[in-house]
DNA sequence: CGTACCATTGAGTTTTTTCAACTCGCGTGG
DNA sequence: CCACGCGAGTTGAAAAAACTCAATGGTACG
């Protein structure tokens, strides 16, 4: 989705300094308390809605799913979280999502204590723990844009560009959720997600060898559709 | 909304803690920096999509909007900020919305520059930005399931509930804002506002003395419609 | 008293959802 | 090895929800 701004908000200029603080953060991660969990299989849960937040991950490898659960069972999807992510970060006192694994997944956690009890005499860590809430925070505005303003179409390319963005391949890639997650992802229905999947392919925009695995023919063109 | 969890996430065992972070963040407004702006007056903008974020504001008294426009000039309102409110501390390097009064406005600011090196010797006010910045997430999720999830009437239910709980009034209020305003917080148009409104108080849900002046009758209704 | 802006309301259209049927791939058990 | 069943995905037709267009009402302000 492209708003009216010319840069990201961590311009270049700043790089440095925030490469030090997410440092700050991988380093909290390899100290003593970061025991490495046993991997989680699909559809385990890392932690759930209402659960205390005792503990903080950073994802190794595979892919979660974080979703809520309205009281009459409609689901919201807050978002997809890659290798590299930091999960629970942002909770309060307990956990407002749950965070399910969707493919195999590897993570490494720390105590939230111990993560607290760091910050407070290392002003770094202090600080990336902010910028990380700060994006987050970032992240979900542009989500509740997309949901607010975009047509069937401009959400699934949104969505697309996205998800390709994040996995770093320009080239063809595997979507690791299904058409359930997406669409409770998009407010949309699963039926709504597949035509549209469908139409993007007769007008040549993707190509989708397989259900799960997606080609982005035409970049630009979808980029377009997002605003 | 309601979600399937009992508590908030900040429970009463830590409200005492979170009043001192607070503290933290309102005692930094009292500090040498903290000059109180002359007042902006209705469509004067604190600051704008683009901008540097070189300040962060306190409101004292007034209403404010905040938004962004997306390429193609459709509009997202991102939320309503009223006395007591931070604003601008969830900003990046720039600020990625526009925060615009909607009623005369006072506010206290600071350099961000400032607060920054403040909360880099004072570990209760890092922690205090941290959560400031949690809690703008939050309700960024909150926002984005409104908008993905939740029907027409349940939208205009869960602003009127919301905005009604900042108030903190049980009786009639005022809006500070435009129908245009609150279409563009709910993802609707106008015209649907409108009408849901009118409905409502047909209903008998609400009563309506002027198009600005509302009055909730029958609270839990309308809070049970929110989920 | 006229103008401007905000808000409401009706009628028709578009978009998305709902309901229902059907396909595809895959693993299991006969 | 093949039939069967199951979950995921696709697609068509009808219905519902929200939007667009257009007209009208109300209030404040010069």
């Amino acid at each position: 989705m492209q708003v009216q701004r010319q840069a990201d908000d961590f311009t270049p200029v700043f790089e440095s300094a925030i490469m030090v603080d997410e440092d700050a953060l991988r380093t909290a991660f390899v100290g003593a308390a970061a025991a490495p969990r046993s991997p989680f299989q699909p559809n385990d849960c890392l932690f759930r809605q209402g659960d205390a937040a005792r503990l903080v991950y950073r994802i190794v490898s595979g892919a979660v799913i974080s979703y809520r659960i309205l009281s009459d069972g409609r689901r919201q999807v807050s978002g997809f979280h890659l290798s590299g992510d930091f999960l629970g970060l942002e909770a309060g006192v307990e956990h407002a999502v749950t965070a399910e694994a969707l493919t195999p997944v590897e993570a490494v956690a720390v105590e939230r204590k111990e993560l607290s009890a760091r910050a407070a005499c290392d002003a770094g860590l202090a600080q990336a723990l902010w910028r990380v809430s700060i994006q987050a925070f970032r992240r979900s505005e542009d989500h509740a844009m997309i949901l607010a303003r975009l047509s069937a179409v401009e959400r699934v390319a949104a969505f697309l560009v996205e998800f390709a963005g994040r996995i770093g391949d320009d080239e063809a890639f595997d979507l690791p959720m299904t058409r359930q997650d997406i669409a409770d992802y998009l407010g949309m229905t699963i039926h709504t997600v597949s035509r549209t999947l469908s139409q993007m392919q007769e007008r040549g925009l993707i190509e989708a060898r397989s259900s799960r695995h997606i080609r982005l023919l035409r970049r630009e063109c979808l980029e377009t559709l997002c605003a």
